[in-house]
DNA sequence: AATATAATGGACTATTTGGTACAATGATAT
DNA sequence: ATATCATTGTACCAAATAGTCCATTATATT
């Protein structure tokens, strides 16, 4: 059994936070485990202490994600219970990526994408992820339908797929074109879209 | 002057199209300049006869692209001219990832997404074309304004950018959950939005 | 046929990469 | 205090990588 100490958790955090900044500002693949540690300061027998390799960092750094997202602690909401929440959902991914000047997209998607030929794990992880913010999406709407408060031709597991897809799509077009712009006309419409079905 | 043959360009032209294929498969740093010789057949001195390096490559394959959609080879038209053209624009993205059970995305986007961030060349070459296919979708709104049968509070460009996003998270999308589903979904919402100004 | 130029084969190199080995240090619980 | 186990530093390694060099072969023009 490894035990694991608090100034062990305190490195091995600093490590995954550094390995998730370099991810998402320059990729998986375009990171190298050397970069992190002398970034975090850490050396490489810490890594390899607390990671079987880097695979397994790129699985820490998703698990980081889901984690976040399950105690609603980042900058992204899940607990979508009204329109005005659904609308904060959207239009904090646009806010995310202007933090960056629109050099970065989805954290997330971005390591699926680069990912998913090549570790069909990671793959999953990614997946686990987007499950997790389509059934929240959906079940907003599936809870407006049974309340009759949505059009009764909504289907609402589309329409969470609509959502998720749009964001993505938005993410990536900002920093293609480094400009957020694109992004938020892109969310704007979605919104108005979803919300037509609203009654 | 560097002079080329027929022979030559055969050559180039199969390097190009391995790497183009390799790079949509696996990503671009995922592909080693090896393994693009071992399958092409080619010998590396060949390689850097036609092209400078590796980035090098990554250009003259979304050059390639660019050319396709100019000269409407590719299985994507871009010649829109009614709402039948916009929905085969759309669809041909879906037929086109499900040639490949949904483990690809967008092969154009996914260079971007990877290497905007450490080559702003290749991010400019990505941006040209995202570009192009923006004017043939925004021409075609435009157009509808103009003859009078598109809502007068559409706004051709934005509509434009909301069109390729949704296609861009659709395709990614797509992979990470490899399933075509979603992305399916995704688009005939975003086209029964965008005919929604039709009048 | 001779010359020039393009095309090719492939060995070689310098660097970077992910990963290992192993010893040394720190903390902790009995 | 000492035995135990977690933590850390660093040297090292084998494989892979992008890119160079040079010699050879093919092709075409005169």
């Amino acid at each position: 059994m490894k035990e694991i100490s608090e100034k062990g958790i305190k490195t091995k955090a600093k490590i995954v936070e550094t390995a998730r900044e370099l991810f998402h500002k320059n990729g998986v693949k375009a990171t190298s485990v050397d970069e992190i540690l002398k970034i975090s300061g850490a050396g490489k027998s810490q890594f390899y202490h607390y990671f079987k390799n880097k695979d397994d960092i790129v699985h820490a750094v998703l698990q980081f994600y889901l984690e976040i997202f399950q105690q609603g602690t980042g900058s992204v909401k899940l607990q979508i219970n009204s329109w005005d929440d659904l609308e904060e959902f959207f239009y904090s991914h646009i806010r995310g990526i202007e933090m960056f000047n629109s050099e970065r997209s989805c954290p997330i998607g971005s390591i699926g994408n680069e990912l998913s030929s090549e570790n069909e794990l990671i793959r999953q992880d990614v997946n686990l992820i987007f499950e997790y913010v389509r059934n929240n999406l959906s079940n907003f709407f599936a809870d407006l339908k049974a309340e009759g408060k949505l059009n009764k031709t909504a289907d609402p597991e589309s329409l969470a797929d609509f959502g998720i897809s749009t964001v993505q799509g938005a993410l990536l077009l900002a920093k293609i074109r480094k400009d957020s712009k694109a992004a938020e006309h892109t969310v704007d419409h979605a919104l108005k879209y979803l919300k037509s079905f609203s009654k």
